[in-house]
RNA sequence: GCGCCCGUAGCUCAGUAGGAUAGAGCACCAGAUUCCUAAUCUGGGGGUCGCAGGUUCGAAUCCUGCCGGGCGCGCCA
């Protein structure tokens, strides 16, 4: 249960009461109403700016209206007390029972907490790594690997029906550029060559294509070298796509994302795709032929003002008109990615979100233009642009890997650090801030490791949990047998404290789907183990506040409840996170 | 030159669809260990939210203009 827009739907009742008693005007536009927790907890636990935003089309004074709605809210189930606060904020407090339910609730729903209807089953597409089929992904590609997969199972949890997609840029010269090098490599496995630094002038230096050239030799000693014929070109081409995905694919497992989707780039060319989307934009007038000014202020040497192929971007905001042809007469990376998400929009996503680098921030207006023109503003694009990933260890620079060529690979790092902390950290930052990546700092055990610290305050529940098998039966010790615990126990304010914090997590899930930031959760994460560990250490200043208190075990089994629910939402967000929560710190 | 992102405590960063006296960690200072893991916790000092205007009951948040940093600007993707 979302318990903000529970109270928020109460208070809309509340408001059409009063209108049909004529206290005030009738129709008032509640669509910025508000119930969130208050800036300070000491204030209560729910506040609403109902009578600031009504005031005025009410023709009321604020505190009045206030008084007018506290005296309503007063007689809601649960509501405890309320005071009218500041300008005109209703500040509310809630029985203890209520929240003691939301225990009960936690335990019952176990790890599905915080699972919502919010997206009604809409269709979302996210997509997200797509890169270049040319080499591993490094780590700069592990940060969007993350924050798409991450993104697309917390609109899951918010009740999106969710596809990963990955869109394989297999149509380009890069794709080229790799068979001739992969080729390069066979010959050098075949004694024909020696690769030095110059031989690798405009090829792929990375080692990771040597046993891709093996392959090739060992298949077909010689046979298939020549990168000047087209048709073996093209076989190649072939070839090393597939061998590269695998190797992609080979990173993807290791990091525990997978895809429900593979778009191929080539078979959407192939498939008459860009044909159709150019002729659905010509047929609306959004097509023309004209010159590009040069950019001003960057060098303009080899500029040639020529005819070509221009989509009317302008017309949906973007700054200029946008080429849908290079000079040699294929398609512009542009024209086809207007095919792609033309069709994903034909796949039924009227949702798309592409998780992007940074760099490529340029690009983002000219495609949210080309959704909009080829959807007929049916469709949304929301880009998430990742911005870079510092990798340091003790803070120094980390040395770039040979093997791969000139970057540090994700599945060096991952080898190094573990998957869990790769995605954690990775989402300790909000996606369009640098992140530093600090290979030492991330596997230290202290306060200043966020995945340590959230991970230790599951183990620690766990901990107990076990040292309470001593003393109960593992029948006493279930989520559902806790959930009947005599929780009206429950009487300190760091306990309801433990508790609120846990019950705002459904609340957490929507709001961060609905601005589509994944990073709210580990954030969330870190405030709540932190309550925990403050709980956790009222017990070691006084024993009466421990978990398990010997002799006393009803009061004992309802701080086993909170435990257990601790652990629960804690699980409940590390798997948004795709990270698997540790039953003990070694 | 133009566009996008960013600018919050000494440092690294949050800030939940415009809300109240702007938060957390680190660092600094002062404390807690017969304990379910002190790998933690408690308290304290520390801010013209880059600058200047505007919108309104109310702005770190929205608008405009500057300053500073990053990214990008046809024939790479």
């Amino acid at each position: 249960m979302n318990l903000f827009n529970h109270f928020r739907d109460r208070l809309i009742a509340i408001i059409g009461e009063l209108a049909a008693e004529e206290s005030i005007p009738s129709g008032l536009d509640t669509t910025r109403v508000t119930v969130e927790p208050p800036r300070e907890e000491s204030l209560g636990d729910i506040t609403t700016n109902a009578a600031m935003i009504l005031a005025k089309p009410a023709a009321m004074k604020p505190r009045d209206l206030a008084a007018l709605l506290a005296g309503r809210l007063d007689g809601l189930d649960s509501v405890a007390a309320t005071e009218i606060a500041g300008p005109g904020f209703i500040n509310m407090r809630l029985e203890n029972s209520f929240w003691r339910q939301r225990l009960a609730e936690i335990l019952t729903a176990g790890p599905a907490y915080g699972d919502s209807g919010f997206g009604r089953g809409c269709k979302v597409n996210v997509e997200f790594v797509s890169t270049n089929p040319t080499g591993p992904l490094h780590v700069g590609h592990g940060r969007g690997a993350v924050v798409g997969d991450a993104l697309a199972s917390l609109l899951e949890k918010a009740g999106f029906d969710v596809t990963r997609e990955y869109y394989v840029n297999d149509a380009g010269a890069q794709v080229e550029m790799l068979a001739r090098s992969a080729a390069a490599r066979a010959g050098e496995a075949l004694g024909m060559v020696e690769l030095d630094e110059e031989a690798l002038q405009g090829l792929y230096p990375g080692e990771y294509l040597k046993p891709v050239g093996e392959k090739l030799a060992s298949q077909f000693g010689a046979q298939r070298l020549n990168v000047d014929d087209a048709e073996n070109l093209q076989f190649l081409v072939r070839f090393c796509i597939d061998e590269m995905l695998d190797l992609i694919r080979a990173d993807l497992a290791v990091l525990g994302v997978e895809f429900d989707v593979f778009t191929s780039e080539k078979e959407l060319v192939e498939a008459g795709a860009v044909d159709a989307a150019l002729k659905f934009l010509a047929g609306r007038g959004l097509i023309y032929t004209g010159v590009l000014e040069p950019p001003k202020g960057k060098k303009t040497d080899d500029w040639e003002p020529r005819p070509q192929a221009l989509f009317r971007a302008t017309e949906f905001g973007d700054d200029v008109d946008r080429p849908l042809k290079k000079s040699d007469g294929s398609w512009t990376y542009f024209a086809t990615d207007i095919a792609y998400h033309m069709d994903k929009f034909r796949r039924g996503f009227e949702t798309m979100i592409d998780v992007w680098g940074a760099d490529h921030g340029g690009y983002v207006k000219r495609m949210r233009a080309a959704v909009e023109a080829v959807t007929e503003g049916a469709g949304e694009l929301d880009v998430k642009l990742c911005q870079m990933v510092k990798l340091t260890e003790g803070g120094q620079p980390v040395k770039m890997s040979k093997r791969a060529g000139a970057f540090v690979t994700l599945s060096e790092v991952i080898e190094r650090v573990g998957r869990d902390v790769v995605r954690f950290i990775m989402l300790t930052r909000k996606n369009d801030a640098h992140l530093d990546f600090d290979l030492a700092k991330v596997t230290e055990q202290s306060r200043e490791n966020p995945v340590f610290y959230v991970q230790y305050a599951h183990a620690r529940s766990c901990s107990v949990l076990r040292h309470a098998a001593e003393v109960f039966l593992p029948g006493e010790l279930s989520p559902s047998a806790l959930a009947r615990a005599e929780l009206d126990r429950l009487t300190d304010p760091a306990e309801l404290a433990l508790i609120k914090v846990m019950a705002s997590w459904p609340s957490l899930v929507e709001s961060a789907a609905l601005a589509h930031e994944p990073h709210r959760v580990a954030f969330y994460l870190n405030d709540l183990a932190a309550r925990f560990h403050m709980l956790w250490n009222k017990g070691n200043e006084n024993a009466d506040m421990r978990f398990l208190i010997p002799g006393k075990r009803a009061l004992s089994a309802a701080r086993l409840a909170l435990v257990r629910g601790t652990a629960i939402v804690i699980a409940s967000g590390l798997k948004v996170m795709g990270v698997i929560p540790v039953q003990e710190m070694k």
